[in-house]
DNA sequence: AGCGTAAGTAACTAAATGGTTATTTGAGGC
DNA sequence: GCCTCAAATAACCATTTAGTTACTTACGCT
């Protein structure tokens, strides 16, 4: 049976790393904050996945909420981060659109937590991001960047004209978001395992499908038969 | 100064009514937990606003997590109760996914509760709901009504063939949905409100749009672009 | 070396919270 | 009229929880 207090051990000196320990707290808190909502978080647990005392959590955050507002506030810094990588440049204007779709899809695949968080957050009404304010600022260049593959495919004919960046973003989001975020309730409702690889293959395709036919000046190829235009 | 124990006061007998009580605890309890979330909602809360006291609450319904089941099941039900109400096998098949469309966006403006109440279900991967299992029934007669839609557009030549009802449903909720509940967090990214009037009657446009756009054979005699905000 | 600052720890607390116990009382059946 | 049962109430309780207090110790600077 070991001894453990009373020879005088030397305890290992307790290494000392403020960064470290932030980023730990951070990652521990967007995990946690992720699974159980703001409210459901216990801040003690999360203390205890980053492996700190949780009055450093006090010591670098203040409070929950503010923490909160951090992890918030480094998703956003995540997602810009990511964006960054695509270069929709490249390419025809639909393959760049193509690409789009798929960087979404892959991003909230890749990111769940950034649902939940972000649903926490609306949930809220935006009371902690509303107060930090880049939030428009981050999301800027991405704007500009779509913006330039619709005006280009409307030079080349391929789309039609007018389209609006921050409504296609909008849209191949929400294709994306609500497949994959309530994805547990609609499994239900379809009897089925959405999540389910061959089904999130079938709902990329979909997007894609949705949207090149959204953005397209004229119908894909697919088509056949002609119905009388209709409008309204 | 009002003299209030002392004297032999005849307190007005307790109505009884059990079954106003419940309704009133279930009406009470959707409010607060769509407003807080199911961690975030307090059992008090809830009492207070059904103006009963809380030993009902747990009299009628066992504890906070059944109550939470029940206020999910009678969140779609009233969701059936909607849906029984739109007739999609009058009109042109295109006019009844117009009117669908309109159909679901109204839904979920006119309760917006179902949305936070959804979203919290799925941040707990639809535990409550699981156990019910009745939500796929409440779903299948509303499917076979839009599939029916799909089939008599197909027939006549309006729409393209293979069209899946539970595809087209998703992505009609998916815009209405992301849209409507991240619209806290959006309006931020987007600097302008998205609740308002004007921006959520030019998304309206735009879902009926990316809709007919998506289930036409032939694209529509472009009434496009020319909607009014989304400016810039 | 030594010293001041900031990193780190352990134990604590006041308040809140889900759930209960003990009790009273209205209403329908006989 | 009375008796029973369910509806209703008030006061209570065991835990949990966000946040603190009081203290120790590593590290960089001179």
């Amino acid at each position: 049976m070991p001894a453990t207090t009373d020879k005088k051990e030397k305890r290992q000196p307790v290494r000392r790393d403020p960064n470290a320990s932030r980023q730990r707290i951070l990652a521990a808190a967007t995990e946690v904050f992720a699974e159980q909502g703001l409210d459901g978080a216990r801040v003690d647990e999360i203390a205890d996945r980053a492996g700190i005392n949780k009055r450093m959590l006090y010591h670098y955050f203040g409070n929950k909420d503010d923490l909160f507002t951090a992890v918030l506030h480094e998703l956003y810094e995540s997602i810009c981060r990511g964006s960054a990588t695509l270069d929709l440049d490249a390419g025809s204007a639909p393959e760049a659109i193509h690409r789009l779709v798929d960087f979404a899809l892959d991003f909230y695949l890749d990111n769940p937590h950034a649902m939940t968080l972000l649903n926490d957050e609306n949930l809220h009404k935006a009371r902690h991001l509303k107060e930090t304010g880049r939030v428009r600022a981050i999301h800027v260049p991405f704007e500009e960047m779509i913006d330039a593959v619709l005006v280009r495919g409307g030079e080349s004919g391929e789309f039609h004209k007018g389209l609006n960046a921050a409504r296609l973003y909008i849209t191949i989001v929400g294709l994306t978001y609500y497949y994959l975020s309530n994805g547990h309730t609609l499994s239900l409702v379809y009897d089925r395992n959405l999540y389910d690889p061959d089904e999130l293959r079938a709902w990329r395709e979909h997007m894609h499908d949705v949207v090149i036919r959204f953005v397209s000046a004229v119908p894909p190829a697919s088509n056949h038969s002609t119905g009388e235009p209709f409008h309204d």
